[in-house]
DNA sequence: AAGATATCTTTACGGCGTCCAGATGCCCAC
DNA sequence: GTGGGCATCTGGACGCCGTAAAGATATCTT
């Protein structure tokens, strides 16, 4: 029954709206911006009425949330192909510059991302968590391998966090206008990424002082 | 007449409401948090009519900017402080962490002030600008301080840069509860904070490899 | 077949940012 | 000093927002 998924996805009267709903919202997102992402507009977009929502989110913060929620997962994705394809020795870097490259491609889910774990005051435990291999494992893993001691946990953890952090503050800064002519002096914005990576001492201390 | 600013200041029909405004504006921030700071909610706290602050201010968004402009001279005079104070050689950390300190103590008003950065897509020239000794001036001058060469531009510009992003983003790491168990394994707030910034190679590349 | 349930719509409320038409008090030219 | 001009403030209105309650409608269970 329910002609189902063509193309146009019509989730008329019954059908996966809550995955609908999640759609509008990343192209209204990706078309108008973070500020233009409120949950009638979402609705509008996804051809339902302003209160039909509510059926599959408590309020507009879930849906952010949960738009959110999508984007640590293609963020996880992206870090997890980044690891993949480096060379050994190059691993964390190309963490670090996948995180930030991820941030500057997708500027307004990024926010909504980083909007979402503020008001949380916790990042989501997908990411951070020490269960599975979250991208937070992945930096430290690869720390690991790169010789850091994996007995010394305080000081794993401070190597992780400092990385972490640093990615942050440079996918936000990058944007600025400010740094365009530094950009522009290293030939382009990865190189600039890439400049300010190695200015980071994002190394486990295995030796320093 | 207008039996003004007595301690009740009180701007009646005239009177320097802009001033009033503003400190509204810094009482609901504290009070209530970014998102019970609405235009109408600052003019009813002021006493006025939600159509009056459109004389002083063309939008919500330039009284935002405005209250983010207190917020990044009180940023200026602490890291100024921070400089003074500190032992020559540690003038570079105790920067990093005024900076970071004055975001714990301030969350609320430097999320307005990274809000309005973000928006502008620019930091407020005062930080950022050459000219004076803003801010990054200082974390620059500090660097040249600590043996930098003052001829190596772009180097110094890139540290100054990655010293910026490291603090932004711990500034913003720093407030989420996944890292409360690593704060308290270190003795609180100030020695994680510390303990952080020393894994950054905050130092511009002095003979570094 | 029928009742229970999940989903969606309609309608409504208060708050928001913003604009416009008046009212009000101040300041300066005469 | 006084009267006109101007900056400032008010009141009311508009459309948008998030959200709640009540009613309609389709699906699921039995």
């Amino acid at each position: 029954m329910r002609e189902s998924q063509t193309a146009e996805a019509r989730p008329y009267h019954h059908g996966d709206l809550r995955r609908a709903l999640l759609e509008a919202a990343r192209r209204i997102l990706e078309a108008e911006g973070p500020t233009a992402l409120s949950l009638r507009a979402v609705a509008r977009e996804a051809g339902v009425s302003p209160a039909a929502p509510y059926h599959h989110f408590k309020d507009k913060a879930e849906l952010l949330d949960a738009v959110a929620e999508q984007g640590w997962e293609m963020l996880d994705k992206r870090m997890a192909e980044a690891k993949l394809e480096a060379e050994p020795r190059d691993k964390l870097n190309s963490l670090g510059i996948a995180y930030v490259c991820f941030a500057r491609e997708n500027p307004a889910l990024y926010r909504v991302m980083y909007d979402a774990a503020r008001d949380n005051e916790a990042l989501p435990e997908e990411m951070v968590g020490d269960n599975e291999d979250s991208p937070y494992c992945k930096v430290r893993d690869t720390m690991i391998e790169l010789g850091a001691d994996p007995a010394a946990r305080t000081e794993l953890e401070l190597a992780t966090t400092a990385a972490w952090c640093a990615a942050h503050g440079l996918a936000e800064m990058a944007g600025f206008r400010q740094f365009e002519p530094l950009k522009e002096a290293l030939g382009g914005e990865l190189p600039f990424l890439r400049a300010i990576f190695a200015h980071m001492g994002l190394f486990p201390h295995v030796g320093r002082t």
